[in-house]
DNA sequence: ACCTGAACACCGTTCAAGT
DNA sequence: ACCTGAACACCGTTCAAGT
């Protein structure tokens, strides 16, 4: 606990850019199976396996080494602490396949595809967004995606910088948006309807307008928002591909 | 730490609308001082001064109590474990003062000034961007800045449900983009730097793309990021308002 | 009635001792 | 050389015993 209080700093964080920096100089380690069976893939498989059961909370290093039958001194003979082993397990989850891009679309309908790519793909995995809103996602495979999604935007006319701004935005909307809206569960239209209740009930004097708009406030379905939101800033981009190339 | 894993469902997670509604019923429960001299205040001071110097990973039940000169177990008689103390925190500094917007601002100016001072607000604060993004901020001091810029967006002349999602859009851009920015340490220019140099470094067979545009990736000064987000957002609005009323 | 020491059931990580 | 039991230094929370 000390240790990831105060991090040695001669040694780059898990994540970060120089961490993955080292990693692809070194090429990957190859992860030669060992003695006892244990591997890399066989930690991740069962980070996951836990994740997807009992939540991210759950899966420790002693849960992960229980599960696989052993203590959990043996994890740390794969990786170098549980940090590590999160951000090498978020990106073997974040194969997004950016190949139905290459068709014919225009350039919006493509962005509409990537976004509602990209927010399906960290829906169907259990905790990958809160995953994601922990790092760059600098790792191979978030690369592979990084790069299909800009070589579509620069053949689609954007300028270099705005297809590199463009792409950062979207990727941060996407994540943002689940962010905020899956850990408050607003998917659970209960937890919707107790969001109008509570400004239906609190004082209207002193909230006149958040009592005037409680529907309009609370019962908003998280893909609506989301919906809302991109049209929004495919409006504003469209905006700005227009001031780029009248 | 089972009861977090599996919460009791019978009482409602600290933070969520069910939770205030119960708390905006029952009043402010006024926390009138002990006799040891412990109260919410005071933890509240302790935990602000410790997540201050220490970060919010150090702001422990332990470490709170040890400041305060006691034993951990004091502080359950104010407050019913460690998610409700950082719950009642953050509302606590969430002390947004929106009167600035009710000058004679146009509409875009005005969101503007909402947004930047939104962020100003989370970045003055150590850790209260993490904080928001876990809850859906319906604490009374957010509900007094909720209340402000609403009233303010439909006297600019937004429909209720257009003021609403714009509310809704921004807030939850400003936490987004502070939050994929700030764990990564963006802000510091070592850290993009080393962005760059990991782009320029990969395999540029496979990401050829991602190579070309390292500097336009990985270069952003966060603020910069922000604000192109921001007019990208605003000029999206923009449409969506001519939509409304053309 | 109010408070809290001590205990319970957990953590991540290290390292010396085993093979 | 590789592996891991046992230990270290922490957690949040509860509850019976104290005042």
């Amino acid at each position: 606990m000390i240790a990831s209080v105060n991090p040695d700093p001669s040694e780059p964080r898990p994540g970060s850019a120089e961490w993955w920096r080292n990693r692809y100089r070194a090429g990957v380690p190859a992860g030669r199976p060992r003695a006892n069976g244990l591997s890399l893939d066989r930690i991740c498989e069962a980070t996951m396996a836990i994740i997807e059961n009992e939540g991210l909370d759950a899966a420790t290093m002693r849960r992960i080494a229980e599960y696989l039958g052993t203590g959990p001194a043996s994890l740390y003979r794969h990786v170098s602490g549980r940090d590590e082993l999160l951000v090498l397990l978020t990106d073997r989850l974040m194969d997004f396949d950016g190949r139905s891009i290459e068709e014919d679309l225009d350039w919006r309908s493509g962005c509409e595809l990537i976004a509602r790519g990209f927010r399906g793909l960290l829906l169907g995995r259990p905790a990958l967004a809160e995953l994601c809103s922990r790092g760059q996602m600098l790792g191979p495979n978030s690369l592979r995606g990084r790069e299909q999604v800009l070589r579509w935007l620069l053949r689609e006319g954007f300028s270099a910088s705005l297809a590199a701004r463009t792409y950062l935005l979207l990727t941060r909307y996407v994540i943002g948006s689940l962010h905020t809206n899956d850990r408050s569960s607003k998917q659970n239209p209960d937890e919707r309807a107790a969001v109008i209740r509570l400004f239906e009930e609190i004082d209207p004097v002193e909230f006149p307008t958040v009592v005037a708009l409680a529907d309009e406030l609370g019962g908003q379905r998280p893909e609506d928002e989301f919906e809302f939101g991109l049209a929004v800033l495919l409006d504003g981009i469209a905006a700005s591909r227009e001031r780029e190339a009248p």
